[in-house]
DNA sequence: ATTATCTATAGATCTATAGATAATGC
DNA sequence: ATTATCTATAGATCTATAGATAATGC
């Protein structure tokens, strides 16, 4: 089926040199997976090109085939990431029977549990400085609009409506503050259970809320 | 007097092949300023030695007159930041008229107003990935120390002292992920006056710990 | 024939050293 | 004589392209 899809079968092209176990991943998604490990744990410019493609399994030039460079990988990486929390929040935004206090903490609870959650720790990829880049205007156009749905949702709350628009942004920047940091806290202790830190830190962010 | 201080009049050595107005840093400051701006702004990896020294005004080559090359000047810039923060710390600590609620309130406070104070966003260099290398125990010891204060101050709050010891943990973590995130939130927004927002975020770090 | 990979490499860096130079100090 | 700086550069990368090669597909 797929062209991406590595079936275990005989594949076209000449052999890769290093032969490996099959990882059912496309050479994209290995190299995905590469760069993600090595951004997050070497950064983002201490980390060559060579590094990422023999960490997929191929030879530095190789990656040429399926991405311009690492600022591609990265992009990809950036946005994957924000994604699926910006998909709950819509919902959570669209759903107008549940109250705002429980719909905020739920927001909180699942950004914590998928940016803590996988195998790499993503979230640790906002924090590169080279993320302020023009070149990834797309990432924080999807990030603006997840701060956004934030704002929107702690205003519909009885303690948020109450605020002046100025307090209001406060609010809302510390919250995600809050969440955002929480990657800094999963950094120093990658071993401590998600989904119980998760619930603990929405706890902390309706606190912080002032709800 | 001092080796360090640059005077006003004439100075030993082959002149600077850029000249400029005199800084009055000496210049190893110079680097470490120059260091300050490309490290927060670019990145680590992202600098060259090159880049440091033309932006102190010297040559590439000159740079090794006064450091062993950038890693020095990272080190030295991590520990600085947090040093005043740990200075106070111990103040609060060794201070037992005052009740725990307000040293931590002010402890926190005092920490935002000083990881965002400064011309540069020094706290950010926390978040380079390359922070977290063997070559720089040193900053992690001190930040450890720095930490630990957070936690003897919550222990000895009336909410904090009724805790179990792994909530009470947790509660440290998220309250010094609080502090730290807010380098984030000073990053996208670095307009907003210093010394309310510590305030503000001091505030939300109570409402954080139970208090 | 088409494809995925490989090897080889040009060109562009970047770091850290060697040795020269232009000031002041004695 | 001492010092702070400079210029020049060797050696070590790292990126991205050119062109060869070893599979399958028809």
């Amino acid at each position: 089926m797929g062209t991406t899809g590595a079936q275990g079968g005989r594949r076209v092209g000449r052999p890769r040199a290093d032969q490996r176990p099959d990882s059912g991943l496309s050479p994209r998604a290995e190299l995905l997976a590469a760069a993600a490990e090595l951004f997050t744990t070497r950064g983002y410019a201490a980390t060559t090109t060579r590094a990422v493609a023999e960490l997929a399994g191929m030879r530095q030039a190789s990656m040429y085939h399926y991405v311009s460079g690492k600022e591609e990988l990265l992009a990809d990486l950036l946005e994957s990431t924000v994604t699926p929390s910006l998909t709950c929040a819509r919902e959570l935004l669209a759903d107008d029977l549940t109250p705002a206090e429980d719909r905020l903490w739920e927001l909180c609870r699942t950004d914590v549990e998928l940016l803590c959650g996988g195998t790499h720790n993503l979230g640790g990829l906002y924090l590169l400085p080279e993320v302020r880049a023009e070149r990834f205007a797309g990432f924080h156009a999807v990030r603006a609009e997840l701060k956004d749905a934030y704002r929107q949702l702690l205003a519909a709350t009885a303690a948020g409506g109450a605020l002046a628009k100025s307090e209001l942004e406060l609010r809302t920047d510390l919250l995600f503050g809050l969440i955002e940091g929480v990657i800094l806290v999963h950094r120093s202790d990658p071993e401590r259970p998600v989904s119980a830190f998760a619930e603990a830190t929405a706890d902390a962010a309706l606190r912080i809320a002032g709800i």
